[in-house]
DNA sequence: ACCTGAACACCGTTCAAGT
DNA sequence: ACCTGAACACCGTTCAAGT
């Protein structure tokens, strides 16, 4: 056991975090406890929540982190190309690579369900609305209306999620050798077709 | 407690489940557990492992019953229209009114997990393909290659699904008033103009 | 034969008591 | 002041023992 101030609040904080994302690699979000992730780090329990809300305030913090992960795969790999179908199709290859990747940190994103009727916090919206911002930058060459934009952003993105996880979690009832790569290239030229016509 | 023969096996199943329904309706997947469901029907604990392998079995059974009751419900509005486009709104909003209306047993069909590398088995499959049958029906009218027409119904399907759970678990950063059937449109109208190009 | 109920190995969360 | 560790009210799952 730590012994008393060895290491800050913020110490503890940082070192938690680390050791639930770690712990999630490998035992994914089932297999994850308050217990396990105090252990990890030699403190106590009841030492968490000095420190999280609570075990959904930790699960929370990780999925923020992710999204930064995400973020950052996602702008390495968006390529550079004027044309939208391109930039698209670059950007939700990287989504399904990175799900498939990081598949544990990745649902997790998703098992974290806010309390029924709050808003996840603003800080967690704000970390969103960074990725939504990419496939807005690759959807701006069409220079429809902004607004326009930014439908067509979330109807894309939230497609390309829609047959990213349902492909994952084998809700597809399967056809044909039909991977997620292929099913996205069929959504986003027929959509991207029908947008600009 | 209930004396021993008061039930056959089966009636015993029947009561697990139906009690299993009713604790989702009201306490959601979080609130669902083998010793409530047991005693909801005036058993032990032990006696539901007599009749399911294990909690998750018991979940997938209910889910199942959801499939079913998920593909009445969108039979019963899918309407008669020819029109592929028309039909295939009418399904998504009634999908995205499902959802809405048995929020907590909707969100349960994808709170299960299988294990990893375990397929679902065969029966829930099935069940799965009849709900992708009525999408199908609606895109047949286009008469390409049932290939083609497959693929396109994962494709919209999966789609459909993506805009229902990031608006329903608030991962969408939400723009404008922009609500699930406004953007299923979108997503409809273009992808068919694109798909009939 | 059928079902119980106690046991095992865990949970999240709280908070009086120690250092 | 900081952290512990024991307590509380739960879990899923198993299986010897009772009727």
């Amino acid at each position: 056991m730590a012994r008393r101030g060895d290491h800050s609040r913020e110490e503890i904080r940082r070192m938690a975090l680390d050791a639930a994302e770690a712990l999630v690699a490998v035992e994914g979000y089932k297999g994850f406890s308050a217990r396990k992730v105090a252990s990890a780090i030699h403190y106590t329990v009841g030492t968490l929540y000095l420190v999280f809300e609570n075990l959904d305030d930790l699960v929370l913090q990780v999925n923020g982190r992710t999204l930064d992960k995400l973020f950052d795969w996602l702008s390495a790999r968006r390529g550079e190309a004027e044309d939208p179908e391109a930039a698209l199709l670059a950007l939700s290859n990287a989504y399904i690579a990175y799900a498939a990747i990081e598949s544990p940190r990745w649902s997790m994103l998703f098992d974290y369900t806010a309390e029924k009727g709050d808003d996840l916090p603003e800080w967690y919206q704000r970390k969103l609305g960074r990725v939504f911002g990419l496939v807005e930058a690759a959807l701006r060459p069409l220079a429809r209306e902004e607004l326009e934009i930014q439908r067509a952003s979330r109807v894309l993105w939230a497609s390309v999620h829609g047959i990213c996880i349902l492909r994952i979690r084998q809700r597809m009832n399967p056809v044909g050798n039909q991977d997620a790569e292929g099913m996205v290239r069929m959504l986003i030229e027929n959509f991207l077709r029908g947008f600009c016509a």
